[in-house]
DNA sequence: AGTTTATTGTATCGTTGTGAAACAATGGTA
DNA sequence: TACCATTGTTTCACAACGATACAATAAACT
């Protein structure tokens, strides 16, 4: 895997907050730097003539192996924290790279994105600068590097704003789910329990849900309906 | 006024929807090149050690006179059909620069700022590459330049979206201000007619409504309370 | 087969929010 | 004093919502 050479415009950086659903929990998709124990969203460049939006989703379908991803543009940050030049040194001397004057030491404004993925269908793989790629329960995230801890907070404030307004939760189930999986991505978005009744109350009231055959689990209970989103 | 040298960053530039309201209309600040027949948002440059927000205020200031805005970043731009050399080599063949190489003949990515401000307390400027500046109409906006258009409708969109959630329309009305005045408002950005009582009704069960004495204009009929906003 | 248990689906009830309309108050004019 | 235009408030029907209760049912246990 080779390093990005200066076809890409400097100064500019996306970083991506990838969220994921599983265990009941929400969870994120973070770079590790071992050597360093250095913790960092993922993130890109872009090329001189490639539009913003298609350099992220490159920068996706790298890091996931998934192709079409919900994506959303929530903020671009550019404050002068952001700019810690000795660390992204320390990465590259680590990964053996020249350094001196290495476009990459410069200041970035990064734009960061979200991605809504369902945690089973990825396959993560690391980039070229970092060793290792997991997943992380939100409420268990480890120090991150510069101000990427602000982006998450930001990427998830964006989505909790949004959640009912597009309806995107689904993007984070498997095709075909059940209404408490449904009510515990809300849940695990909205950090608040939700009543059981009216929850479901209120999606089957939206008319977005296609009702499918039971599942039966093998619990000594009543099986619960299957449900998808209807396809506009 | 001089021409920004490239002590700012390059293929990095932002662009700002400047609201104010006034005869029952949203109005937006628009520049104007003369010679060109060309409109565009006020935008500019990000010094390379300065904060993108800081950048985007010293504009502001420039262009208002004002120094405290109300100012939010909607969304970044960066899709290539924003790349239009020619027209920017014009306006700067226009004011007689120098062109070859110009560092704003690049590509820019573009971040998306929305100003709320007082239309009364504003000295329009041009800056250094523009003829004027001028209050338009939302519905009555010249053709802009490159994808302007695209910029006022997400930056209008955003504000609505937004527009109760963080109580923001008392940014475009003097420090008091009818009933009437801030239903204009609401009008004027929604789009759309509001039932007076009900207006009224929502806004006072709010609790961040000041009464104060009765504006009497001379009309021959009852005179309205003026209200301000609570300071929290 | 009948009973029990855990879970899901639905109904009910009181409260709150909202749209539409009416009513009341009032500053000026004829 | 009657009238008009506008503003402030109330009313009423209805929708939305939170909390709770009730009904249905799949499997396990007697």
């Amino acid at each position: 895997m080779s390093l990005p050479t200066n076809e890409y415009i400097p100064h500019i950086s996306y970083d991506s907050v990838i969220f994921g659903f599983s265990g009941e929990k929400l969870k994120i998709l973070i770079l590790e730097y071992h050597n360093m124990k250095t913790y960092a969203l993922p993130g890109g460049f872009v090329k001189m003539d490639e539009p913003l939006d298609d350099a992220v989703k490159r920068g996706l379908t790298e890091r996931t192996g998934l192709d079409k991803i919900y994506l959303e543009q929530f903020h671009t940050f550019g404050s002068m924290q952001r700019f810690k030049p000795e660390i992204m040194r320390r990465i590259l001397e680590e990964q053996g790279h020249q350094v001196e004057d290495h476009w990459m030491l410069g200041r970035f404004i990064t734009v960061g994105y979200y991605a809504l993925i369902n945690y089973e269908s990825v396959t993560p793989t690391p980039d070229a600068l970092s060793d290792s790629i997991d997943w992380y329960d939100y409420d268990q995230l480890p120090e991150l590097m510069m101000d990427h801890r602000e982006l998450v907070e930001k990427a998830l404030e964006h989505l909790r704003i949004h959640l009912d307004h597009k309806l995107l939760s689904f993007n984070l189930l498997p095709d075909k789910f059940t209404m408490k999986e449904l009510q515990q991505v809300y849940e695990a978005i909205l950090g608040e329990e939700l009543n059981r009744a009216n929850f479901q109350r209120k999606m089957l009231s939206l008319g977005i849900l296609q009702r499918h055959d039971k599942l039966y689990t093998g619990g000594s209970h009543k099986a619960p309906y299957l449900y998808s989103f209807k396809k506009a």
